[in-house]
DNA sequence: GACTTCTACCTAATACTATTAGGTAACTTC
DNA sequence: GAAGTTACCTAATAGTATTAGGTAGAAGTC
């Protein structure tokens, strides 16, 4: 009998495409073996079970997701940078929702620290360097920044703009512009 | 054998409540089933099938959420308005976790339709009444709102903000004043 | 109160997924 | 080519979902 070259990367790989395809809640080992004309029971040489497949796919999500921001911020300053960190943020939402929801599969405290997530809060925080922001309000301000572009991409991956008018790209132009004129004209505590 | 006094309505009930201690995921005909010392196949009486209990559970939320909602903003307006809507939505999230997570449960055209995820956007547009702004300008604004409540509820409750300091309830109150001057001074289209 | 009707809950069977234990044949290494 | 490693296998157990068909407890009728 054949081998079938299996390796944690492959099936990690696999999985996340599978994500796209069906869901990320609909990535099962069973799924997976079919895919590789493999039985279940041989996947675990390679993974030690569902859950750490599950976790590879996140901390894979989460690593190419913060290479292609760190990409699309290179470079650029204010309104730009902030303009294209969301697009990178709705853009990968949009190609990969598997992989965006598996971002958000819950990860145990060391993993997730090791995990590339960290990267997302420090370039979130990058770009408000071109914005004058005291030290405590660049904290809120990056937290008001991840709600809103995950809000956005979640909300419109859910179908939760309705195909009504405005269509959703206009309203992701707007908030964009919304945000840029929020962070220059940052209010103080009241 | 006495019978269990099994309703759609106890079911579903006890779905939320197991939903809102294990995870909207980890509620299974099983569990139920388990609660109310019954054979899993007896709730096919009550319920069609796992799906339609789920989304039973989801409808639940929905209708709860959004009579909170009601009354929340009920006599008020501005400000006020904005920020008893948006503290509906976190507080829920975070009393209520599982059916939170429910509300996010694909639900079908019809279903949607017929739901109480309509009065949601209604009241967001309701409460921006009390700022100046022209019609498509209101829907931008009525998925910008949508976007921040449910993604800092969501990052909140994923443990996204850390236990970092400051305190993610400073960073919501000032979210809160945020969207307040932003939507006193909505920028024009560039 | 006996008789019928209804239905809430049951048993039994099938199917899919996850996981572990232990075996065999295919590669690797020397 | 022999020895050792391991990728993949079979077999078994357990949890969950679903359907088909049976039984006993409740409700309604005379």
């Amino acid at each position: 009998m054949a081998r079938a070259g299996l390796t944690a990367e492959r099936l990690t790989q696999a999985g996340a495409e599978l994500a796209d395809k069906v869901g990320f809640d609909q990535v099962t080992l069973s799924a997976l073996a079919r895919l590789f004309d493999v039985k279940v029971a041989s996947l675990y040489s390679h993974v030690t079970n569902s859950h750490d497949l599950k976790t590879r796919i996140a901390l894979l999500a989460l690593q190419e997701l913060a290479d292609r921001a760190a990409d699309a911020v290179a470079g650029r300053a204010g309104k730009d940078a902030l303009v294209a960190l969301g697009n990178v943020y709705r853009d990968y939402a949009r190609e990969h929702p598997g992989r965006y929801a598996a971002m958000h599969f819950r990860l145990d405290r060391e993993t997730a620290i090791a995990s590339a997530g960290v990267r997302h809060s420090q370039m979130t925080r990058a770009i408000l360097r071109g914005y004058d922001l005291t030290e405590p309000d660049q904290t809120h301000a990056v937290r008001l920044l991840g709600s809103v572009f995950h809000g956005f991409a979640t909300l419109e991956l859910e179908g939760g703009f309705g195909n009504s008018s405005p269509d959703s790209q206009e309203s992701w132009t707007r908030t964009l512009d919304a945000l840029d004129a929020l962070l220059r004209a940052w209010p103080a505590p009241e």
